[in-house]
DNA sequence: ATAATTGTACTATCACAAGTAATACAATAA
DNA sequence: TTATTGTATTACTTGTGATAGTACAATTAT
């Protein structure tokens, strides 16, 4: 079973909580490609939340093109499972270099910003 | 007249926007000890929004020590503006490591990281 | 003295998004 | 046949952000 943990004190929805588990997921390898998803009825109980939610999720999802679904059958990993990292690095890698340009407005130098990623190994 | 971009799309609130927007003009001296701040009035007026908007941000950033307030006559920029600064570029920094973190976890390695940061200068 | 400005406080209201609840349907698999 | 799948729709609840309006007391400027 998937395990994802869902904080409902945060700003982020859950749906997009449960889309970016499952995108890291994926692009771990944690969920293999063609594998079969739990049904939405089925993650749904077992998050304790309300189907309508995980479908949501599991559309946008769709959308990334991190999973496929077939009517009836189920839903299931994509086989593009490579583009789906390497979509999710290039994002995160975004983020980071905002929060570097952010930190830099703030005064903080280049030197001291590496210093700080290289001591908390 | 201080110079604040408020973004309607953003999933922030505009009152955390003012709120960091104007904790940044004090951490870089934009803002400096002891001046006065625009009224609630002003700035609600100068922004188009609603005073109580401008007051929930004015309460946070005074409960921040960012700023103090002296009743019927004005709010005013902290003379603590030191320590403003490093709160907040203390909390940025914890942002950025975990991103970093977060990069880690998805196989991107620390190589890669510090390259990505110090192509984009 | 008068008028304007300050922060403070409250209540009521609106708008929107997230999430829930409850069904129902058609297709497939066991 | 029965259970499970995704799909779809409608209605409701809830929380939060934001607005609107008003009022008060203290201070400052005229």
């Amino acid at each position: 079973m998937i395990l994802i943990n869902l904080d409902y004190q945060a700003r982020t929805p859950i749906y997009e909580q449960i889309v970016s588990t499952i995108e890291r997921y994926v692009a771990l390898g944690v969920l293999t490609p063609n594998e079969q998803m739990p049904s939405i009825r089925e993650l749904a109980a077992n998050l304790g939340i309300n189907p309508n939610t995980v479908k949501k999720a599991y559309d946008i999802l769709e959308h990334k093109k991190v999973i496929t679904t077939i009517s009836t059958k189920g839903t299931f990993v994509s086989n593009q499972t490579i583009e789906v990292l390497e979509n999710k690095k290039q994002e995160e890698l975004e983020r980071l270099v905002n929060q570097v340009e952010l930190l830099k407005n703030l005064g903080v130098t280049q030197e001291e910003i590496l210093a700080s990623i290289k001591e908390k190994k």
